[in-house]
DNA sequence: TTCCTTATTGCGAAAATTCCCAATAAGGCG
DNA sequence: CGCCTTATTGGGAATTTTCGCAATAAGGAA
């Protein structure tokens, strides 16, 4: 997966919002970090680059690439928040509750109950990235115990 | 709703927890408060009650009694988190990350999608409540504009 | 290229959440 | 009823995330 720099700063430009170096530098340290992405990796990353590039603007950018689509965020099995590029391609997590897994789920199973939110719903799920929260086959057992 | 404090205290003992004041405490602040309480409410409610009772531990307790799936973990529009008792009536959101609006989803919706979580990846998603990003009606033809 | 408007940033303070660890107190057992 | 083991708590410090506002700088227009 890749990136298309002059499209997306086209598209944010067209929405009335600016193209900044700071903006550039996160969104190039998300993609460069790879998949679940905290924006303490982010700072760290930036950081070295350009060290007055505060920790505020971190969070105000992540966030914002995620309200444009660009990012998607990812619950992580500790509670805490991280994020990834959204144009890869979807997957979805099942956090175990009780043991903390992680188990991948491929976009496919979503593709029906996404279609279901469209279309009786109007609302458009973004499937960039879903975190189930639940029991795995271990735990899902043990709880009465 | 109501919440049976003897089966949920002899259901924690038997699992080798404690019942310790602050959490049934806690628990109550939980059912008199509501849907959607956040932690701050929480501590509120429970401080008046018992000034020591500090804020770490409405924390911890927090997410231990939704570990045990006493309580449920809703996500809000505004990123935060909040909890509700889990045996209430199941309801999901929908949530816009355009204009934060918050739709109530019937858990109806939820049936099939989560069977097949069960039966295909033995996966016993948590249903006590789900809370789904995107952009709703008014939203998600606007972004291009 | 310069000017103007106003979206963004930086910084420091505030708020929210988690951590650490010694002190406390459930509750099983005799 | 009292003892013991060890799950929990309290409190303060550490960490994470957000906020407020003055200073900065995109980028459209002249």
């Amino acid at each position: 997966m890749n990136y298309n720099t002059t499209e997306i700063n086209r598209q944010l430009r067209k929405s009335g919002f600016r193209v900044t170096p700071q903006r550039q530098l996160i969104l190039d340290a998300v993609y460069k970090l790879g998949e679940h992405v905290t924006p303490e990796a982010v700072y760290d990353y930036v950081h070295r680059i350009a060290p007055t590039l505060s920790r505020a603007t971190v969070y105000r950018v992540l966030h914002f690439l995620t309200e444009q689509r660009i990012l998607a965020m990812v619950y992580m099995a500790d509670g805490h928040l991280a994020y990834e590029m959204a144009g890869a391609e979807p997957h979805h997590h099942l956090v175990c509750r009780t043991c903390d897994s992680l188990f991948e789920l491929p976009h496919s199973v979503l593709r029906s109950f996404r279609q279901t939110m469209d279309t009786q719903y109007d609302f458009e799920i973004d499937v960039s990235h879903l975190s189930f929260f639940g029991h795995c086959t271990d735990c899902r057992d043990s709880t009465g115990a």
